[in-house]
DNA sequence: CGGACTCCTTGGAACGCTCCAAAACTCGCA
DNA sequence: TGCGAGTTTTGGAGCGTTCCAAGGAGTCCG
């Protein structure tokens, strides 16, 4: 390792110019005359010069990173919407400072602050524990993005989400065209999007005329949580012909507790998830769902970061994607 | 949003002290006095006063970010990795710059290069696509720990790995001991790891006496690539009774394959992959795997990553962990 | 009561860059 | 040959910290 890096002293020296000039020719400004730059650029070469970005965005206050957090790294949905956010985040030439508090609010917390002292230009939470009022007061500094999360809003705040509303809508109706009608459903506690998903399941029923066949075990998005629910449903005795997990991975763990149980998938009962996992796509599994765009939520997610950054006025806070119906190999027409 | 984020000086007149003694107490120094102190926190709350960690390490050259590349987004080894390289780099305060080329070598040399602009102090490559040559070049001016590539070395360079030829044999033996005698290979391309599973699963077979038995088809290590090769080997005509495959996700596939195929998985064929990713573990695969140590290679990795950074004279350079055969339901006794 | 310490506190320089106002060159043309 | 209008180039200030050498205020003791 070198012993210092060059500076843009160094480099001004070597091509016998000003260093002022030399910021103006690594910018790429156009009143640079060509023997400078040309001079310039060799020096820098020569001398192995990069920038300091850390100087600059000190001098400027522009160029600074643009943060995210990511609560979990285990459910996969959220590296999908990373992924996506990330390409925009790059395609604008700014880099992404990632962290992640585990699940752990306080944790989070303070990986926030760091990042906050990173001068980090805008904050997307790709999942996160904070209290809503953390929240707003974050956003008092930095434009923040919010993905999965309906009900948080205020100043400073925007929101990506798909319709989940819609979406359950459509797993249920999915079903009931099927020929179903007795059909469980594993929740997924507290969490808004599982709320609703909940909510209209149960309000689906109700409309089906089968309000008085609606189950509800508890479940916890994960997928042990989606093993254990779907355990309790299948010893109770008779099993209902379908079940409707509130996402993906636990509609994994349901599968697995009907093999547990004998029961054939979709011959004996139907399973369909949430979310449009990758992974659900694998022919070993098959997983009939209701699919969000993951990797297109992370890019609107950023898109509209970069927005609310350039200062650009823009009304509705909430960008709401649709979900769409993937029919794959886990349900079927209930045995007659 | 605020007009000006307060600075120290802010602070300092609030407070009635001079800046240094702000800087100071921000650091936790001990030569402050309680009141002074007092004084400082009171004004710092009050004007919600955070650090400018960009000033800071441009000033100290130190508390810097650790750099972090992961050329794969979609293989899911890569963020169990990631996972635990984090936790140590956030338990010694620091904070992680992640950036991905995306598979794409040009990109990737860019996003690097804009990671050192940023004045990391150390990086962490967890897969990647760069040709050595680069790789060493950047180990001039940062410290270097890469995971998963055992053949890149070089001074400033340390490397992270699993035995991959232990865990091969481990692989072979599992499945010689079944009383399985034909068994292909679905290989995984010209990347370090890969080459050597194929070379062990050779001389395995060699060394069984049944090196007339050996059968590689091409994969790529992921999903679809599995599933291809698969097929293909299975429409040659009499299936192997057990199929190794060079990593879990083209497993996943290889099953896939023989499903579609009316092979019953373990009962007419066994598959054995290779990582231990979490995925494999779910009930609905119950992937029999050789399981790397993902999380702690992650960790292994940044502590190394650290003892550099602090200048600590180490010998060997590469790292090798021991991995571990997870016995599940994909593997059984071939048919009679 | 003076000096030697210890404990706190301070202003100014430095980190590497960008920005700005002004200086130094070019040209073309009268 | 001189002048105005560009076009290039320049030095200095400033971004928010930390570091450093040095200053001030007590305290203790002979």
């Amino acid at each position: 390792m070198n012993e210092r890096r060059p500076t843009i002293h160094d480099v001004a020296a070597r091509a016998g110019v000003s260093k002022s000039l030399v910021s103006l020719a690594m910018r790429g400004s156009p009143k640079v005359s060509d023997a400078s730059r040309a001079a310039i650029e060799k020096a820098a070469a020569e001398l192995g010069y990069r920038p300091n970005a850390t100087a600059r965005s000190l001098a400027d206050s522009r160029s600074r990173p643009i943060g995210v957090n990511m609560a979990e790294l285990d459910n996969p949905i959220f590296p999908e919407m990373l992924g996506g956010a990330h390409t925009v985040i790059r395609s604008r030439n700014y880099n992404t400072m990632l962290v992640s508090g585990e699940r752990d609010p306080e944790l989070e917390t303070m990986e926030l602050a760091k990042l906050l002292e990173f001068q980090i230009e805008g904050l997307i939470l790709i999942s996160h524990r904070l209290p809503a009022e953390t929240v707003r007061s974050l956003a008092d500094e930095v434009p923040i993005v919010v993905l999965t999360l309906k009900d948080l809003t205020g100043p400073g705040i925007d929101s990506v989400v798909t319709d989940d509303e819609a979406g359950t809508r459509m797993a249920m109706q999915h079903l009931f065209h099927l020929g179903h009608r007795d059909i469980a459903h594993v929740s997924g506690g507290s969490l808004e999007p599982a709320v609703v998903r909940e909510r209209l399941y149960r309000s689906e029923m109700q409309a089906a005329g089968l309000g008085s066949m609606t189950r509800v075990i508890e479940g916890d998005l994960t997928n042990l949580g989606g093993l254990e629910a779907a355990r309790t449903l299948l010893r109770e005795g008779k099993p209902p012909t379908a079940i409707f997990a509130s996402n993906d991975i636990s509609a994994l763990g349901v599968m697995a507790a009907c093999q547990e149980f004998g029961l054939g998938i979709p011959a004996d009962i139907s399973i369909i998830g949430y979310d449009g996992i990758a992974l659900g796509a694998l022919r070993t599994l098959s997983l009939t769902t209701i699919a969000q765009p993951l990797g297109l939520m992370g890019q609107v997610a950023a898109q509209r970061l970069f927005d609310r950054m350039a200062g650009t006025q823009i009304d509705d806070r909430s960008i709401v994607l649709e979900p769409e119906l993937l029919t794959r190999g886990t349900t079927a027409p209930p045995r007659v």
